[in-house]
DNA sequence: TAGTGGTCTAGACCACTAC
DNA sequence: TAGTGGTCTAGACCACTAT
């Protein structure tokens, strides 16, 4: 792939003025120093520069300047970007040790037919996975495919390992986005049974991963166990044209 | 304020295009197709178009061309861009009747002092509301906002009603940006007094308010039922540089 | 190979901030 | 008023898709 000349000068300014945050210089200079230090026009400095704001690093103010943010605590498990249970589980420094999949065609429940846009007579797989850490269960997973997109070489095929990654190299599907409900789950009788007995506190997340076209392709439902793997959502204000929905 | 061309322009497209979601017509006019009918630079088209991107509206293929997404499910409470808790109770189609404040200063938790990047022997100002919905309680927050921010004019001044406007009306300070960390409360002794006794599930938000500059000005927390409250998040694949940091 | 979107340039004018 | 960032233009070349 061949060098994008504002991502790549973005990253020099990143570590000429911010990485090395010794917290007296707030200012960046402006647009002109910087495209006259960097021997690029305004527009790509401005691209360079958008990119830092768009990660969070960075913020302007018109007819003042460019700005180095304060920095803020670390942003682990953050739910924006899209990330496999796998490396939540990294990330709470736990190694997943077992994995143990067990695989089924069934129908949709109603909410999973709304929710992957599918009729309820269609057929679907269901995937059960339990992770453990330590030996204890850490996550009780059930991802719900529906068996028209996948066919039936999609039991023979699959094993274990990363669901997505295998949609991708095997089928081309590629999952962009997903829409996820956060729910606390506390009645008794909606716990899995691997958890039940215990009184871990547990966060339930429903789902839905889409392609790039926005068809949904692949419902999950994530039981974990909120004591030993933590999540975080960065929020932000919308600017702009807000919803024209 | 003026009108800015490739946000309207922006909106003409989506109008025209997009909101009539007749279902067939998936592919959108090439960029020079548009810049001629709108009469505007390729660069402007280019930025029309990206807006549209950035809300999710469609997405682009190099060499191809855009293409409308598929319509999604709703995305009512997205936590993704910030809002009040009092919008949430509303998104939830729930009145709600009463708010009962309570303000008093102390000491600030370990917890408060770290996220909010103050002393632990520094003052705060906590606020303690309940809010109900048809006579029940919905929400209950706690809020710890730093004194040397706002003074001790902050108690004579602040009666009720949205804080975070308070803070930008009275003081200048805006929110721009928040950090979420999500829970699920299961053990008794965490459950605030208003809604023990009672099987609700919970969910509990530890949010750090921060202004542009990254200064953490505001932290909340806040215990929802669940049971009438639903909240979702919008997770995307990250592209282009990933994390330099 | 033709046509599309992605990057990059040089220059212009406007809106806003700082003084 | 000078200097800054925000918008907009017209044109060039490159990377990718379709065929």
């Amino acid at each position: 792939m061949r060098t994008v000349k504002y991502l790549n000068i973005s990253y020099k300014i990143y570590k000429h003025y911010i990485s090395k945050k010794d917290g007296t210089t707030k200012r960046l200079p402006g647009e002109k120093e910087l495209s006259e230090q960097y021997s690029v026009s305004r527009e790509t400095i401005r691209k360079a520069l958008n990119e830092l704001i768009e990660q969070g690093k960075i913020y302007s103010i018109q007819g003042s300047g460019y700005y180095i943010k304060q920095e803020s605590l670390s942003l682990k498990n953050s739910l924006n970007s899209l990330s496999s249970i796998t490396e939540m589980i990294r990330n709470a420094n736990l190694a997943e040790d077992d994995m143990d999949t067990n695989i089924y065609v069934d129908k949709p429940s109603d909410e999973a037919s709304e929710l992957l846009q599918i009729e309820k007579n269609d057929d679907v797989y269901i995937l059960n996975r339990i992770r453990t850490a330590k030996l204890e269960p850490v996550v009780y997973s059930i991802n719900v495919l529906p068996y028209k997109l996948v066919g039936n070489e999609f039991a023979q095929y699959y094993f274990k390992g990363s669901l997505s990654k295998f949609l991708k190299d095997f089928y081309d599907y590629e999952i962009t986005e997903a829409i996820t409900e956060i729910q606390a789950v506390t009645s008794l009788d909606e716990v899995p049974a691997i958890f039940s007995g215990n009184n871990y506190p547990l966060l339930k997340f429903i789902q839905t991963h889409y392609t790039i076209e926005g068809k949904p392709i692949l419902l999950s439902y994530d039981y974990m166990r909120n004591d030993v793997i933590r999540f975080y959502v960065k929020r932000n204000k919308r600017i702009k044209g807000g919803n024209m929905k």
